[in-house]
DNA sequence: CTTTCAACCTTGCGGTATAATAGGTTTATA
DNA sequence: TATAAACCTATTATACCGCAAGGTTGAAAG
């Protein structure tokens, strides 16, 4: 399951994109707006900065704000850095070592074949697609 | 993330259509091929049979057989049973009071049609069609 | 040059889920 | 009646999730 770590994080993007006006924009703000505990969001913001999807400035006047076209973000990129992975079980996953079934095992391409089926979709959806309204939104892969 | 739950519950639904003679297969054997610990199994199996994708029967002779064919399985019902739910973010569960932001939620449709995503593959899959070899396994929904 | 605002950093903490383990009870077969 | 096996009821260790508190650094305005 999608934990709030990349709810909040796809949210809190789509929040800056839509308020963009290449202004900083304080933590306090999107907090307010997206109702997020400011502490909890901190946590998730900070990785979103050390990752370049934003970019922070410290001081009277800061904030954080974008730093590409809402077009040029991916979903599947902002989840995958606020998750973690996006790896749908252990044995994909970079850091496992290789299963020692695994030349037998019945549902590994089964598995593969989702993580295909995630990444294809996730990546296929960027910022701007999510920014319309949900009520006309059809644009999305089907 | 699927977990062990839900991957060792395919494997023991796999484990026991090949090893169908209609005679009762105990958790001992299952265990030993799986390489899973007999009690952790015990576990898993008590909610497939509660579900009667299985039945067992105890005393001596007794074990674990399958109530369906094959084919009448589908990767999705097994999953879920073992994993509890197949949602993919904790808006879409069925416990979830209707969150106060869903009609202007710019992400609601996304996590809506990947559900829809997770549900055709996953149901689309037959324990007869994981029983294959998997290096010749091209048989699975592209 | 000092006050203010805001990002950044470190630590801690209660709750829940995961992946088991331990040991006892019931039930069918030989 | 002995045995084998499912079934049942705890308990545990570990980790992650979703925060909260409080301090430090840095930029801008007065």
């Amino acid at each position: 399951m999608i934990s709030t770590k990349g709810r909040y994080a796809l949210r809190v993007m789509i929040d800056l994109a839509e308020h963009d006006t290449r202004q900083y924009i304080p933590l306090k703000e999107i907090a307010k707006r997206q109702e997020i505990s400011e502490k909890y969001l901190e946590i998730i913001l900070k990785t979103l900065v050390k990752e370049n999807l934003l970019e922070g400035l410290r001081g009277k006047g800061g904030g954080y704000r974008l730093t590409r076209a809402p077009e040029d973000y991916t979903a599947g990129e902002i989840l995958k850095l606020a998750e973690g992975t996006l790896v749908p079980v252990a044995c994909l996953d970079e850091s496992a070592k290789t299963c020692a079934r695994r030349k037998a095992c019945r549902t590994l391409p089964m598995w593969e074949k989702y993580y295909s089926l995630i990444k294809d979709y996730f990546y296929g959806i960027t910022l701007a697609d999510l920014m319309k309204d949900p009520s006309l939104n059809e644009q999305l892969p089907t």
